[in-house]
DNA sequence: TTTATATACGACTAAATCAGTCTTATTTAT
DNA sequence: ATAAATAAGACTGATTTAGTCGTATATAAA
């Protein structure tokens, strides 16, 4: 409960990777699934998820990569959550699609309301936190 | 991702209901399932647990039910996730018996100790949420 | 112009977790 | 005695998450 993905874990590891490098090439999945063993197709996944969000630009071919388009104090770890993970929330009445008036519950089940205030807290931690914190 | 778990979310609306009884019997794990159409076994394991952590007290048998032991601005949301939930962390190396050492990623995964902060502050969410405010 | 090295992306499978059910025992008021 | 309630563990089904496979496309460089 309330625990991260490994996505948003790799996703949170690749940024930084992305931020720290500065060796003059593209960082690469390759590059960051063998220095983090993290399976490569999952890091592959969350970049290519970085680049729709233009978090990142892409270069494919050879000699391509990746690299941040925001300097990493512009940029916060709930861009990143975004990024990769559609739901996030606290709840299943807090995800798209769903509303007080799809709560099964009797009559709503009467905390949805503070919850709300929860998520919204919540969210606010990863706002607050910046990529630039985390390296 | 974050979500709270099923029995965390009826964990709650059990303690509301607790605390907004003055009806002059105890609460029963049957009235709280009919009254917000949960399951009745769920409700009854998580009042279970709530007497375990000394947030009810319990009386057995015909005529009985439970009752809170303490006020409800008195008992913090986070009281109430640690009666039901061994796991609220946000990574796995949180969670007890693993570490630093135990993590699969080459010299652990650097960002373990950020994301320690980020954990305390979502508990501290919690923690600063009392009872009384979700009702 | 071929080859090696990359990204892009959807479909699939396996593993783990979560939600819910079943069963039995015990307690206590009437 | 009986009915109504808590206590608790074992089990099953559903859902979610993690990870894999396969194929297409782009590009630098030999």
């Amino acid at each position: 409960m309330l625990k991260l993905s490994k996505k948003t874990e790799y996703a949170f590891m690749a940024a930084r990777h992305l931020a720290l490098n500065n060796s003059g090439h593209y960082s690469t999945a390759k590059e960051i699934a063998e220095n983090y063993r993290i399976p490569y197709q999952l890091v592959a996944k969350v970049l290519q998820n970085f680049t729709k969000s233009e978090i990142v630009t892409s270069f494919q071919g050879a000699k391509g990569g990746y690299k941040l388009n925001r300097s990493p104090d512009n940029i916060s770890l709930i861009d990143i959550i975004k990024a990769v993970e559609h739901n996030y929330q606290v709840t299943e009445c807090m995800q798209q699609n769903n509303s007080r008036s799809t709560c099964s519950h009797l009559d709503c089940c009467k905390i949805r309301d503070p919850l709300i205030e929860i998520q919204r807290k919540i969210e606010n931690v990863f706002e607050q936190t910046s990529l630039k914190q985390i390296l």
